[in-house]
DNA sequence: TTCGCTATTATGTGCAGACATAATAATCTG
DNA sequence: CAGATTATTATGTCTGCACATAATAGCGAA
């Protein structure tokens, strides 16, 4: 049987495509206002439903701005957005092809510190549970996790075992939040630190900061110390 | 007049936000396959339409995996990924209510260096521009840029004036690209960047390293030093 | 049993039409 | 003419329906 003909109906993949080489080509220059999606749509005979899902997802990807009305307007400087997926310690080690270890450093219950309670919002006198633990990876230092968990929020977090696995796994699959938000920048590590990492002190390491939400309460703060030379991709 | 009754018909968001509470209190628990949308459609009264948009965006957003035949799955351990606007170091600084300062430090044609040529596929004897430059918030250095622009792929490179703006604002209005990858890590300033930053060598700094990619062809390579004490934000 | 075809099924995407909503443009009014 | 009101218009979203496509499950033949 010979093959059926593909049905040549555009998509709004196809939509997209040929709306971002205009943009690219500078057929429409920054700032202009494109066609109307029913204009749009009639040109490239399809639905004006097919039309705005390509819209839509442009406007998405940073690409075009569009506004009630006033229309949809090719952006001067595309903000395009880069995506990385959360840093989980045991996957980007595994993801690398390498042999993943933990190893509980200390554990103690405290009230939450000043600035710590000055970061987030907490009362002052809040009772956290206070983790530091280290990630290996085929057996060398890695990362290391200094984490404070709310126990107000999460009681159940002072029964858990943290001696064989770390509490972030353990929160990801026991405890829901709704938000998160992450800050990445440069540290020199501490004497403690480095011993730890198995690096020198002073040595530059990138270091992760998050803070997990439920509702608009705290869950947990956590910074994560990675060894020197550590790189993080992101792709946009 | 009487204000008329919101029809109380349910829409993407809504759908989203009911399957989302549904994983997030365990009533469907991670792994679980979901009803199919023609069940969930009837369940919230709306249409298998309404039902698919909120389940591509709830695939978008890593927090189910949907396959045709095989269905929607709940994935273990949700893999947020978080967005970041590409650092465009202009709008950081104006954006933070400081006033924008530029200086060119350097500029010369040379051959691609051979760790250039390795990390970017470029052949190894292609003409490049080199630039260097310093960014400055309220007339205090931020940023420090090393760029190489491929010279065959941007011929109007050389003719730009680059004394009073910088290559990047030039590059994102007027070249085209495709693709962008990213990555960030930590280093140690050396002796002369830390006199360009007015740190001290050997603080630490946080690190992008960008290239910007014309359909598989290198565009340009940059590599942005911030100031000691940089913090980049992120929100999943 | 195992290979290979076919039927089934859940998601993917498109069309046509309708009404909602926001924001601008046009018009009316004092 | 300024300010308020109304009309217009582009996008936002939903309803229903139809067919496409991928992947599994089940069946039959070697």
């Amino acid at each position: 049987m010979a093959v059926l003909p593909k049905r040549d109906q555009i998509g709004y993949r196809k939509v997209k495509e040929i709306v971002m080489a205009r943009i690219r080509s500078r057929h429409w220059p920054p700032d202009t206002i494109l066609p109307g999606e029913a204009d749009l749509a009639a040109e490239l005979s399809c639905t004006r439903t097919t039309v705005n899902r390509a819209m839509q997802e442009l406007a998405e990807d940073g690409i075009v701005e569009r506004k009630r009305k006033a229309g949809t307007r090719v952006l001067p400087t595309p903000v395009r957005q880069a995506r990385f997926t959360i840093p989980q310690v045991r996957t980007d080690i595994e993801g690398a092809g390498a042999d993943y270890g933990y190893r509980l450093l200390s554990r103690d219950v405290a009230a939450a510190p000043g600035w710590l309670a000055a970061r987030t919002g907490l009362a002052a006198r809040s009772r956290m549970l206070h983790l530091t633990c280290l990630h290996l990876a085929d057996g060398a230092p890695f990362q290391l996790e200094d984490r404070w968990v709310d126990v107000a929020a999460v009681p159940a977090i002072l029964d858990a075992d943290f001696d064989t696995s770390g509490p972030g796994e353990w929160l990801v699959r026991e405890v829901p939040y709704t938000d998160i938000d992450v800050a990445f920048f440069a540290a020199s590590l501490s004497a403690a630190q480095a011993a730890r990492l198995g690096a020198a002190p002073g040595d530059a390491s990138f270091v992760a900061e998050r803070m997990t939400w439920l509702e608009g309460d705290l869950v947990t703060f956590v910074t994560l110390n990675f060894r020197p030379g550590h790189r993080m991709q992101a792709t946009g």
